[in-house]
RNA sequence: GCGCCCGUAGCUCAACCGGAUAGAGCAACGGCCUUCUAAGCCGUAGGUUACAGGUUCGAUUCCUGUCGGGCGCGCCA
């Protein structure tokens, strides 16, 4: 017992295994253990629910089956307890001993216990901002989920690329320039461009009332898509002025993108033409009112008409479906990508499905390329209609970011008006960028849903400054404790102990999961419950107790301190020494 | 017109391949600070999962229909 081998496996591939080969050693070889967590804590700590099906099956008695499993299982060392309950379950009680060894294990260990997953190159597209326009709401959801996408990929062991597909060309870009002339002349250009969304309603006033200054802006579209160096210089400025503004949301904001993850759509100009010939030959073209289209049988509607993905349209000119199809090709001949999360909005599901279709059909996607649309819903007002100012203009994202900050700011003061003022800032800068962020990875990315300050900085609850409070208090216990010497086992006793070791030791199969089906929400929900069971052991079991330190205690503390450290990291979001 | 998504407590949200008595938080009510940060913990109350059928040992989950809401649908991205 005492140096019996135990698996370093995480705790639910571990159990399925077990009682997969228990299942098969009573006559069922191929039926499924469907271990879960428990739904109720009277039920114990897991649950087999594969019984019942795989009885039926054999058309046996589900309880006398889910006894002979129990009977076959091998889980000495790991359960404490396995028990038949209700139509044929199993519920599972965990043996203290085999969590202790759990969390001393993933004490020892950089990766928390997480295992890498078989790896992969993985590409996560998100941002995509287009370069025209200033970043808004619409812009925030793709960059933070995308953002904690990357990051938890990064973890399990993947080859990350990031990818901000920004939107750098078409006809606006002309009608920029055109302005960018015509205000260097007076003097003004670099000024103007210091906001973007005016110098871009600015010069569509301009587009718009002026026939010269248009023509002037259709010139420099053929000017740009023929190559003129002049006009593609200037373009080239307003770019990178456009990306200075975009790097400085995302530092704000604590995003990983930079100008190294960029490639904008410009990038793939060169290869449309030759992408849609390639099309042509192989067969998928057909011309309908002058565009070259891609009728897709899988899209028809109940008459029998097969929904057109247009990849050119009349007179020539690309569309991002091109760019798209561009894009797919060369992620998967130049950069090889096992799998691409596309992180954009919802509303282009339709577009994504018809993309993939399409890019299979012309053998640019092999068939176990990974592509996935990791779609989103809407950020919406208290009124349910998309988020908007009081004046109903697009919420600026920088602003938004500020008044989070703010928000934050006001709140810690009170809280803690005896803090200086620079501590208050930057505990106010973690506090209300992480709330922001949490916010929206709380919860299930596919809907909408709605915007609340209060909510999200009320500081109870499911919030950020739930996780990151719990966090200082880990570490204020440190703090109290000084040097400690680690080398006492390990011992649960207390029922709070075992439901904290518990949580602690799920952390692997909640990453696990998330970067398999890349739904953040996840994450957050655990890191909830780990805060919360944090909390209830902190309330009933004293670390420190007459100047002396519980070391069982002191272990469990570090890894929760490790473990939300690392969560909310993954997340994107900050911790702090104190609140 | 066609297609996709959604409808869960007063409010905001969960529910992992169909699992047991549908879970949290907020708001409401009642407790707990001389002790590691009370931004905390404990408890009470709150539900015909839009509606009607069907499949199943078992349905918020799958299927059909109805009602209600959102979004998308050949030359924007």
């Amino acid at each position: 017992m005492f140096f019996q081998e135990l698996p370093t496996m995480s705790l639910l591939p571990l159990l399925n295994d077990r009682f997969a080969a228990a299942l098969a050693a009573v006559g069922a070889p191929n039926a499924q253990p469907l271990v879960q967590q428990a739904g109720r804590p009277e039920f114990g700590d897991y649950q087999m629910n594969g019984v019942m099906g795989a009885a039926k099956a054999l058309k046996l008695n589900p309880r006398e089956m889910a006894q002979k499993v129990i009977d076959a299982v091998d889980l000495a060392g790991i359960a404490a307890s396995l028990e038949i309950a209700g139509p044929g379950f199993i519920n599972i009680k965990l043996a203290d001993s085999f969590l202790a060894q759990r969390v001393e294990t993933a004490l020892g260990d950089a990766q928390l216990g997480v295992d890498a997953l078989p790896r992969q190159k993985v590409m996560v597209e998100y941002s995509s901002v287009n370069l025209a326009k200033e970043m808004h709401i619409g812009h925030l959801r793709g960059g933070i989920i995308g953002d904690a996408l990357a990051r938890i990929q990064g973890f399990v062991g993947q080859e990350v690329v990031r990818q901000n597909h920004v939107g750098d060309w078409g006809t606006q870009f002309g009608m920029l320039v055109a302005y960018m002339v015509e205000t260097s002349k007076t003097g003004n250009a670099s000024l103007e461009l210091g906001d973007l969304d005016s110098f871009y309603k600015k010069s569509k006033v301009r587009f718009d009332e002026d026939p010269a200054f248009a023509d002037t802006a259709r010139d420099y579209v053929v000017k740009l898509q023929g190559g003129d160096a002049e006009v593609l210089a200037l373009w080239k400025q307003f770019v990178a002025i456009s990306l200075t503004h975009c790097n400085a949301i995302y530092q704000k904001l604590g995003l990983l993108l930079n100008d190294d993850d960029v490639r904008g759509e410009s990038f793939y100009n060169d290869d449309l033409p030759v992408l849609v010939n390639e099309l042509r030959e192989k067969g998928l073209l057909t011309e309908s009112d002058g565009a070259q289209v891609v009728f897709l049988d899988e899209f028809k509607n109940k008459e029998g008409d097969p929904a057109a993905f247009i990849v050119q349209k009349q007179g020539g000119g690309y569309l991002y479906a091109t760019t798209d199809l561009g894009a797919i090709r060369f992620r998967t001949r130049e950069l090889k990508l096992d799998r691409c999360l596309y992180v954009v909005d919802s509303r282009q599901a339709l577009h994504f499905q018809q993309l993939f279709t399409t890019a299979r059909k012309a053998g640019f996607l092999a068939a176990d390329a990974q592509f996935e649309h990791i779609g989103h819903g809407t950020i919406m007002g208290p009124d349910g209609k998309p988020l908007k100012t009081r004046s109903g203009d697009t919420v600026k994202l920088g602003d938004l970011l500020d008044e989070a900050v703010e928000r934050a700011f006001a709140l810690v003061s009170s809280k803690n008006p005896d803090q200086d003022e620079a501590t208050r800032r930057e505990i106010a800068r973690a506090v209300g960028i992480g709330a922001l962020k949490y916010a929206d990875l709380s919860k299930n990315r596919n809907t909408d849903y709605i915007f609340d300050w209060d909510a999200m900085l009320s500081f109870e609850g499911n919030t950020a400054p739930y996780l990151q409070y719990a966090y200082t208090r880990v570490q204020s216990i440190f703090r109290k404790v000084g040097d400690w010497d680690r080398r006492g086992a390990l011992l649960l006793s207390e029922p709070a102990e075992h439901a904290l070791a518990l949580e602690l030791a799920r952390f692997a199969d909640v990453v696990h999961q998330v970067a398999r089906d890349s739904m953040p929400h996840f994450l957050c929900a655990y890191l909830y419950n780990l805060a919360t069971a944090f909390s209830r052991f902190y309330e009933a079991c004293p670390v420190l107790q007459d100047g002396v330190a519980n070391t069982s205690r002191l272990k469990l503390c570090e890894l929760s301190g490790q473990t939300l450290a690392r969560g909310l990291n993954l997340l994107g979001i900050e911790v702090l020494e104190t609140m």
